[in-house]
DNA sequence: GCAATGAGCGTC
DNA sequence: ACGCTCATTGCT
């Protein structure tokens, strides 16, 4: 009739250049995680730019997905279907964001898609259409001088300032403003016209690193990035670091993947706080994320914390970061007077209202002098739900099973007449003995500090007692006589420093059965103490714990150093994480036990366990299981593959259960 | 013996 | 939430 191909109204025609389109859709399978190539129709062509997002119909579903690249010709064989819609021609994904969630979804045997979920904050259409923010001048060199104090930071700062890679772990002197300085430091990179992205535990951080570099940058060169904040701002921040109005970004764990242009400077502060594990598949640590960040991009690194994790430290063995620590006499003069308490070595205070808050004399003591001082006194009181564990009797050393070296515990349910066994193997043992002490006796941990802290406010009745934990977060307090009670990482920050610090949680924090109990315990001690003036200066620290027990010598003598030497020491040994990679493996028993079955492990590959999860569902059911996987660094990568490679097949079968697998887990119960 | 209908499945 | 395959049903 007419003659001719018709083009029927509708109907799709490819662009003219360009005409493919590799795209990353947003379906939550392990087997789909990689690119497919999609048609551009000619009426799409401007729109669909490199990293827009896009819809369009995948399995005869429409979904979500991310354009990666526009291509000439696809390798696909079969009948390419064309992209529906751009939903936005915002390039959201840019290259180096592609290429790192790629990284990243491999190093934890993850998906792509979860990674850019993580990364990408939710689209607000509004915020996207608003006028883009001007490139703001470079701020002029801050001063830097306060790095002085130890005697790598110099060098460091020059690294920032001539445009070269450095890598550092730094420990800071107990109370360092290390808000200023870690704001020295990115204002030195922005000054220089690089980007800097310092990344931060909770809020309350965040908010004080922003004013810390607003006050040296200005406010237009710093973004503030805080997943709490609502979703309007939250594009907007992103948005404005992704454009390139920001060069400065503080945020929380989400702000690792920010897109800041021509980064100079990433920096993880208090890389031991369980924060920095992100809790969503596939479940990346922010230290692990900028290690990658600064490779790829050349970028420096700066780990830091007053206490220093095992991870840390194998940096700094290994060489890939020196580290920057201030020298002893440094350390001495800025340190409090720090005393422990163990059990045999509690005297009890002789006034009688010391008495009944069963208060040991010295800590008793401390805080009265400090209050007389008219300075606050910071009380460290446990968190509740930790999960009990067994200690040796006279050493009380954690108990550990002789086959793996994992944690012994009552197990929870049946009578009690059931031995210790291993949470990790589960292996039974019927005769324990202390690995070093040699005791054959175990004792149990329990917890029973938050009632001394309430006894301790009867003590004092004339001062006002504040609190800081889970309901409420305190950020400042004044200076003035008063009662501080706070869980760990509630501390708020006392203007001119607390008169003393009691931490009362020494039981509690170390009973737990983790293999980071020790570590993290001198972590939250150390960031306590950290708030309290000086020796010189009158500031008091009195922890109960015994002490014999390594972090808390580490404690006295404000050797974070030595303590993360022996931490990585030790796990070297035993063959945990951060000596080997490790990946736990949970799911229903059946599954769990095919999946190991199938599982093709690098040749330094072993399986530990697997046992079962503990606690039964809403159902009463108590099926699932957990396995631990190791393999040396070496083949930390094959290691995450082969277990992509299995994750692929299950679901690849449709397998209706979920295996969930989490690589360098913090929690290793 | 063969069309009409429905269930299951891959996934560009 | 599509369009393909393959099995089942129903009719001649």
């Amino acid at each position: 009739m007419t003659g001719g191909r018709v083009v029927r109204k509708g109907e799709n025609r490819p662009a003219a250049t360009l005409p493919v389109a590799r795209v990353y859709v947003d379906v939550p399978l392990a087997h789909l995680d990689r690119p497919f190539d999609y048609l551009v129709p000619d009426t799409l062509d401007e729109a669909a730019v490199p990293g827009c997002r896009l819809r369009m119909r995948f399995a005869g579903k429409q979904v979500d997905g991310f354009l990666l690249e526009r291509v000439e010709a696809s390798g696909f064989s079969g009948r390419m279907e064309y992209i529906g819609k751009v939903v936005s021609s915002e390039p959201v994904l840019t290259p180096d964001l592609a290429a790192l969630a790629r990284t990243v979804a491999d190093r934890y045997s993850g998906m792509m898609i979860d990674v850019l979920r993580l990364a990408i904050p939710p689209r607000h259409a509004k915020v996207e259409a608003e006028p883009p923010a001007e490139q703001p001048a470079p701020p002029a060199p801050p001063d830097t001088a306060a790095w002085g104090r130890y005697p790598r930071g110099p060098a460091f700062v020059d690294a920032l300032r001539n445009g070269r890679q450095a890598h550092a772990v730094w420990q800071a002197l107990p109370g360092e403003d290390w808000p200023a300085r870690l704001a020295e430091l990115a204002a030195t990179a922005a000054a220089h016209a690089r980007g800097a992205v310092i990344v931060v535990p909770d809020y309350r951080d965040v908010a004080r690193v922003h004013a810390a570099c607003v006050e040296r940058a200005g406010a237009d060169n710093v973004v503030a990035l805080s997943a709490d904040a609502g979703p309007a701002k939250r594009y907007r921040a992103w948005l404005a670091v992704k454009r390139g109005a920001a060069r400065i970004v503080v945020g929380t764990r989400a702000s690792v993947f920010a897109p800041v242009h021509d980064p100079g400077l990433f920096v993880v502060w208090d890389d031991g706080d369980d924060l920095h594990a992100d809790p969503h598949a596939p479940y990346p640590h922010v230290r692990d994320v900028l290690i990658q960040r600064a490779h790829t991009s050349g970028a420096s690194l700066l780990v830091a914390g007053f206490a220093r994790t095992a991870e840390a430290q194998l940096l700094v063995e290994s060489g890939w970061a020196p580290e920057i620590v201030a020298a002893r006499d440094e350390v001495r003069k800025a340190a409090p007077r720090i005393t422990s308490l163990g059990e045999t070595d509690q005297q009890l205070a002789r006034d009688p209202a010391a008495r009944a808050a069963r208060i040991p004399s010295v800590a008793f003591e401390a805080a009265r002098d400090a209050l007389k001082a008219g300075r606050p006194v910071l009380v460290q009181v446990p968190r509740g739900g930790y999960v009990p564990a067994l200690a040796c009797q006279q050493c009380r050393g954690p108990a550990r099973c002789r086959r793996c070296a994992g944690p012994l515990g009552l197990p929870v349910s049946g009578t009690d007449a059931r031995p210790p066994t291993c949470r990790w193997c589960g292996v039974p043992d019927t005769a324990f003995r202390c690995g070093n002490c040699g005791s054959r006796r175990l004792r149990a941990i329990v917890v029973g500090a938050k009632r001394t802290a309430e006894e301790l406010g009867r003590a004092f009745a004339e001062v006002p007692v504040l609190g800081s934990g889970a309901k409420e977060v305190l950020r400042q307090v004044d200076e003035r006589a008063a009662l501080v009670v706070a869980t760990p990482g509630a501390e708020p920050v006392a203007v001119g420093g607390y008169g003393a610090a009691l931490l009362l949680d020494g039981w509690a924090l170390l009973g737990r059965a983790d293999l980071r109990a020790t570590e993290e315990t001198l972590r939250r001690w150390m960031t306590a103490a950290a708030l309290v003036r000086s020796g010189q200066d009158g500031g008091r620290v009195v922890v109960l714990a015994e002490s014999a027990l390594p972090p808390v010598q580490a404690l006295v003598r404000w050797d974070p150093v030595w303590h993360a030497g022996q931490e990585l020491a030790a796990r070297t040994e035993l063959g945990f994480p951060p000596a080997v990679r490790m990946a736990s493996v949970d799911g229903p028993a059946k599954a769990l036990a095919t999946f190991l079955d199938e599982l093709d492990l690098p040749p330094s590959g072993e399986v530990l366990g697997p046992v079962p999860l503990g606690e039964p569902d809403r159902d009463g059911n108590t099926e699932k299981e957990r396995a631990l996987v190791r393999a040396t660094r070496a083949q930390g990568r094959a290691l995450a593959a082969a277990l992509a490679t299995a994750q692929h097949a299950r679901t690849a079968r449709k397998e209706p259960e979920s295996i969930r697998v989490r690589l360098d887990p913090l929690e290793l119960i």
